[in-house]
RNA sequence: GGAAGGGUGGCAGAGUGGCCGAAUGCGCUGGUCUUGAAAACCAGAGUGCCCGAGAGGGUACCGGGGGUUCGAAUCCCCCCCCUUCCGCCA
């Protein structure tokens, strides 16, 4: 949710953040409406004051009397006039908040207005992909590679997208989790298992409901969301909560399988495990005060970068621009691995920083040094996604026999050196 | 899924139609007293919105939503959640 506030005082710099971002909502209907509803509770209140004077002589009188019956007979009317204009201010207060939910974050000033992937700003790279053998193959074309990972299987017990993995591929995910999630600890964050779903106020506060409806699996008899992150359920756990500065920053880390509908994409960019509808993902999420949010989005950019350094895949890093950063983002980089076979990068990670969008959605506070509560900010980070990293190991770490090799850093936890 | 009982301020807990934003206790904050602490005593203390430069004032919130009524924490209806029992089940 937009700061009521800045909308007000500076509606120029929403409007251009709009046009900026890509997002369509309608502005002036939420102006007309803002003075409007203003103008309605305000009137509410007024009637409202008056009716409980009066109800207060009432109290005072002997029941029946004259008098009561008298003042009663008044009442009735006021009674009525103060229905209508709740009638009238619940109506209005309604679609006013229709419409807030459509306005998304405003971009912060670093980042470069743009209006597609070429307009991204490549900010860092580690490591040299011309390292990668020149006879690397897409991870879907080398012959271990049905072995590995059963699409048929998949199409046949769900549909396309839901791949069984199999044998040393599954020993390896296991494997990695077990990395990413250690890795996190160390650093700090604390390891939580959300629900993998999630109701509609979740999805609302962090953003997904209304904006990115058709992107989640819905089980509508319950009223229930499949989650498309642990962002969602991290995120929301601490909904209608007032943090203590202490608490400051707070970090968790998740492990979940990730839901997506993945509507309309097709082509190279579905082949093998480069997108899948439901794939394995490591979170981190931070809550943090105001002004540390964009020196916490850049540690959280480190910390997921670390996990890439320490699998030794190179990897670029792209600031993105503002029409490519998603509707309740102020802020987002990715992380994108070499995959030398397909000679492509895979987007691994995406960090982002929410500013207080998330927390006015959700309510999600800490007391100022006011005394007051004030919305914090929150932050996340993939560290990292399972498949596409998976891929990278595949394609980048072949040996001329046939074999994949794994990450150094890997072999203590796998327990061989390579992936059989 | 069925039955019964419940959901009130940080916690416990009173309140069954009007002066209840809500007793009381605990906890919390400030003060008095004390060399210091404890005890005791006094005072304060929720969140949102509206009006106001401010002081302050108003209004909403007793799980959520609707209804009855001049007036609802209190009565009625629907939903959600918790506890216990039964059923089912990893």
């Amino acid at each position: 949710m937009i700061d009521l506030k800045l909308l007000r005082e500076n509606p120029e710099l929403v409007r251009e953040a709009v046009r900026d971002k890509k997002f369509t909502c309608d502005l002036d209907a939420i102006f007309d409406l803002d003075v409007n509803r203003r103008d309605i509770f305000t009137r509410t209140q007024e009637a409202r004051s008056r009716q409980k004077a009066a109800n207060a002589e009432v109290a005072g009188l002997p029941k029946g009397s004259p008098e009561f019956l008298e003042k009663i007979k008044r009442m009735k009317e006021l009674s009525q006039e103060v229905k209508e204009l709740q009638k009238q201010q619940q109506e209005v207060d309604a679609e006013w908040n229709r419409l807030m939910l459509t306005v998304p974050n405003i971009p912060h000033e670093s980042v470069p207005v743009g209006k597609d992937e070429d307009d991204n700003q490549q900010v860092s790279a580690w490591g040299d992909p011309q390292t990668v053998s020149a006879d690397a193959q897409p991870h879907y074309d080398l012959p271990v590679f049905k072995k590995f990972v059963d699409l048929a299987g998949g199409v046949k017990v769900t549909g396309a997208g839901f791949p069984f993995i199999v044998g040393p591929m599954a020993r390896l995910v296991r494997t990695l989790l077990r990395f990413f999630l250690d890795e996190a600890a160390a650093a700090g964050y604390v390891e939580v298992m959300p629900p993998l779903l999630v109701n509609a106020a979740s999805a609302t506060a962090t953003g997904q409901l209304p904006d990115k409806e058709a992107q989640m699996y819905e089980v509508p008899q319950d009223g229930l969301y499949l989650i498309p992150t642990a962002e969602v359920p991290l995120t929301n756990l601490y909904r209608d909560t007032i943090f203590e500065t202490g608490e400051l920053p707070l970090r968790h880390v998740a492990y979940t399988p990730c839901f997506r509908r993945e509507a309309g994409s097709y082509g190279k960019d579905v082949r093998g495990l480069n997108r899948v509808h439901q794939f394995d993902k490591v979170e981190l999420v931070k809550w943090v005060l105001p002004e540390n949010s964009f020196d916490e989005l850049e540690s959280l950019r480190m910390d997921s970068e670390n996990i890439l350094q320490k699998l030794n895949l190179p990897y670029r890093v792209l600031l993105m621009c503002s029409g490519e950063i998603g509707f309740p983002h102020a802020k987002q980089y990715d992380l994108e691995v070499w995959a030398g076979g397909q000679k492509r990068w895979l987007e691994v990670s995406s960090c982002s920083n929410f500013t207080d969008f998330q927390a006015r959605r959700g309510n999600i506070r800490y007391r100022g040094q006011d005394g007051r509560p004030h919305p914090v900010h929150t932050l996340n980070a993939s560290a990292l996604a399972i498949p596409r990293t998976l891929a990278a190991i595949l394609e980048n770490n072949l040996e001329a026999d046939g074999r994949i090799r794994l990450p150094e850093v890997l072999i203590p936890y796998y327990g061989e050196k390579y992936l059989t």
